[in-house]
DNA sequence: TGCATACATAAGTAAACACTTATATAATGA
DNA sequence: TCATTATATAAGTGTTTACTTATGTATGCA
């Protein structure tokens, strides 16, 4: 891997926000519209974390529907180190859970 | 580790240079006069890439005389992932052996 | 067919970033 | 003591970043 790689998609993980979207998928793939409840966040704003994200290509997408499923891209380089930092970090306080039970969750499976 | 302390952390190795510091600085301790040798750029810039990686916690000061030596902290939460990024990184082509070989590697141990 | 839903994209903005040049500080040595 | 060396810091600048609001696009359903 070369430092150019090696930036972009450590530039990709080194924000917050991102960080808190790799910890939900390392759980379960999700959609757009799951983490602006999650992350109390605007529709557009997570649409261009994802989109960063991608390009880095640390995660996949898969059309379904309306919705556009997320999930982290095991075949990456850094997927071992990154799976490694994701443990290091607390659990977020808003949880999948509490979206299902407030019937926010989508079924886009 | 709490997700502010990570992002710190993971934005000051997010940086081709930096990357390329830290990357030195895994074999042997080195000053900041040899570093504006080892990757051709001025003084200031290289004081204030070491300022970021310090705050941080990555790596470590040590005044010797005129110098400041700087070497990576090995107690560092993240050292061991920082570590093996490291060696995913290629060989630098300008080497510390070069410096040597110009007589510019100051021995300041 | 028409409207709601899920998402992407575009344009604008404030803050952070990585440099530059200039200058300050502190230690060494003639 | 005075110049040199090694480094830090300050101020200025162009670029990148993370948001905002507005709008476009595509799917599904009544």
């Amino acid at each position: 891997m070369d430092y150019k790689q090696m930036e972009q998609s450590l530039k990709a993980v080194s924000d917050e926000t991102r960080m808190l979207i790799l910890k939900y998928l390392s759980k379960e793939a999700l959609c757009i519209c799951e983490f602006t409840e999650l992350l109390d966040m605007t529709q557009p704003a997570i649409s261009q974390h994802m989109r960063k994200l991608k390009q880095a290509g640390l995660i996949c997408e898969e059309k379904r529907g309306r919705w556009t499923i997320w999930s982290l891209n095991r075949e990456h380089a850094l997927f071992a180190v990154l799976t490694s930092l994701l443990t290091m970090l607390p659990e977020p306080k808003r949880t999948v859970e509490s979206l299902i039970a407030e019937g926010k969750k989508v079924n886009c499976s």
